[in-house]
DNA sequence: CCTACGTTTGAAAACGTTTACAAGACATCA
DNA sequence: TGATGTCTTGTAAACGTTTTCAAACGTAGG
């Protein structure tokens, strides 16, 4: 725990004359029918009058709105779903809303979302398929109308029956459980990036990335190995390295590799955690990059441009995967068709920046 | 927009038979009614069973329990909110999710509020004054239990009349809302970093931070002041930048800085995007860290490490910060005490890299 | 003046829960 | 046996909306 002080000033408890009259967050909220015994009028009017019927005379519609205002009426949504049988909450459920893709994305989503008048219930599954559990009971509960997942590697049967049960859209990760999805195109991706290291001349390419076991670790994986194949080369056994995404996990698996013995001259990074690691990692073994080892990380366009040199990304463009899946989230609740049922693919950049070269002669001895 | 492809699937509408049995959301989800007239029993003993009263005989509660789980059945807690006028929605309100400070704190405390039942709601105010309103009552409108924000700068006083009426905690930022708060202490954060620069020998020192406005911008900026003040140096105007917190306004602030006439030989920043844009800059510029300018930047403490010299930064402990506003908000939920009102304060540390030094007479010309 | 019709309103029944209250069953005790 | 109490269950009224249906009120056409 961090030095913190906890001050705790007791409230003497004068609620309504002086002060600066904080939180009156006791006083109960009006109600519809407040409103209209206020105006003489019948709960059924003022409901028609805040849901914009036309069948109400245009200045008794004006008298309601004005006291309503007046009065700070706000509407009980959970009342009105409930009644009306009409959904306004979202589920977004991520393994980490640190993960910059996903807050970026969350963003974006959440601005779009309330455009519609829907909100986003964030829920954190932590890759953990016992948290994933609850965190869909929960939302299931919640009666959200969509709900924007990212599956974690092992889901549990139970959750499989859960989204059974909503409308879901899987997001930058699938697992056969929709027929919506937003996706990345990880494989074309990194096959571009093996081949912008193979046309360089790498021989020796290693790989470090997150477990096979979720849709864009494999198709990352899937990619490099596809495209080294495919120019007669192979990825050695000896050159993959797949770990949880922690900064931690790149950087020693990078001190390893980058030590041992079957030195690769280039190396491929498919997760942005272990970017920073195997950044950090390489810089401290004091690497010369791109001379000694050529460097390809995934994820973030910011920091990697702080390195030195700056590095070589791949970058997906999560803002836009984040509308999309708003957007798409949208036409789900509006129900115009029975199913839109639409896959998003969208296209990962490689910038091209200072961290890869030809292999030199001159590549490390141990 | 970035290159993407749309691929519509036209979805047969065939539901039971065979395929993988998608998303079947448009089922009814099963009520208590319906497991009571399937047992045999009234809702009132099921509603007893699902919450745990002891008052119904065990063998009973038992047939209930198992055949609510083999009929799937899950709560809705629109309806037990309605009528049990209990809350189990927690408001998140941040300027942006993809700043890494709010991301962090919204995990942890997605992760500790549904451990106690409750659930995130995600708002984003973009520092806008009227989405800031309208995300405010949307909350207000999911009748939440409490919400946690950072406030904007300029809050609307709609905003203030909505906020009047939840329980609120201020969160990394306050604007007088609240008795219920989980800061940082910025200014003691400053003071120490410019007292660290001064003890250096810097003399003319440069500050680039976020507006004034919001109140721990204030504090960055007073704590620095102040602390060259008490040693008898002031901080010149032309060495203060207050900016948006944008990558982009910290590299050009910087550049225009640190190309002009009167360079300092210190610079402090107080802003995570800030931070990065300066960082750009003074790569780009070539200028030798720490022998031509010594560099405090603000925020994440990972890719402060990548830079060559890693770089001294000022860390927040956001995920305490979360963890200690998920509790509070527990604690104010379950009206143990009239009200709690607490504050907390945690400390930011100072993280010595090497990007600070001794300013030397070889101190650039321009 | 009567009928028919369009417009505007209100009464009341939902939505899926929780919960106050009452009632039935059974045991205990005098 | 009857009164009293403890368990266990059910009936029905909420919670704050929306929405169906019918009623009230003109207004116009014959």
């Amino acid at each position: 725990m961090s030095a913190s002080s906890v001050t705790s000033e007791s409230l003497s408890g004068n609620a309504g004359s002086n002060g600066p009259m904080h939180s009156d967050a006791s006083a109960a909220p009006v109600r519809i029918v407040d409103l209209a015994n206020e105006l003489d009028l019948s709960i059924a009017t003022i409901s028609r009058v805040l849901n914009d019927s036309p069948a109400v005379r245009p200045e008794v519609a004006e008298r309601v709105r004005t006291h309503a205002l007046t009065r700070g009426y706000v509407a009980n949504r959970l009342a009105r779903s409930l009644r009306s049988r009409t959904r306004s909450f979202v589920g977004f459920l991520v393994p980490a809303i640190e993960n910059l893709a996903y807050s970026i994305a969350a963003d974006a989503c959440a601005q779009y979302v309330s455009r519609s008048g829907h909100q986003l219930i964030l829920a954190i599954s932590g890759d953990d398929p016992e948290l994933e559990f609850n965190a869909l009971r929960s939302l299931a509960e919640a009666r959200v109308g969509a709900v924007i997942v990212a599956p974690s590697p092992s889901m549990t049967a139970g959750s499989r029956k859960l989204l059974a049960g909503m409308s879901v859209l899987e997001f930058n990760r699938t697992a056969g459980l929709s027929k919506n999805m937003v996706l990345c195109d990880e494989r074309a991706a990194f096959i571009e990036a093996a081949r912008h290291l193979l046309d360089l001349g790498h021989e020796s390419i290693a790989y470090i990335g997150t477990t096979d076991a979720v849709s864009n670790g494999r198709e990352r994986l899937e990619g490099v190995r596809e495209e080294l194949e495919r120019r007669g080369k192979q990825l050695r056994q000896t050159h993959i390295r797949l770990l949880p995404p922690t900064e931690g996990d790149g950087y020693q698996a990078a001190q390893e590799l980058l030590s041992g013995p079957d030195l690769p001259t280039a190396l491929l990074v498919g997760s942005s955690s272990l970017s920073m690691g195997v950044a950090r990692a390489v810089r401290e073994l004091g690497i010369k990059v791109p001379e000694e080892l050529s460097l390809i990380v995934y994820g973030d366009s910011q920091w990697g441009q702080l390195f030195s040199p700056q590095l070589t990304t791949i970058m997906a463009p999560y803002r836009e995967m984040g509308e999309s899946a708003a957007n798409l989230v949208a036409s789900i609740l509006s129900k115009d068709e029975k199913e839109p049922a639409q896959v998003v693919r969208m296209h990962a950049e490689l910038l091209l920046r200072g961290s890869t070269a030809q292999p030199t002669n001159m590549s490390r001895r141990t």
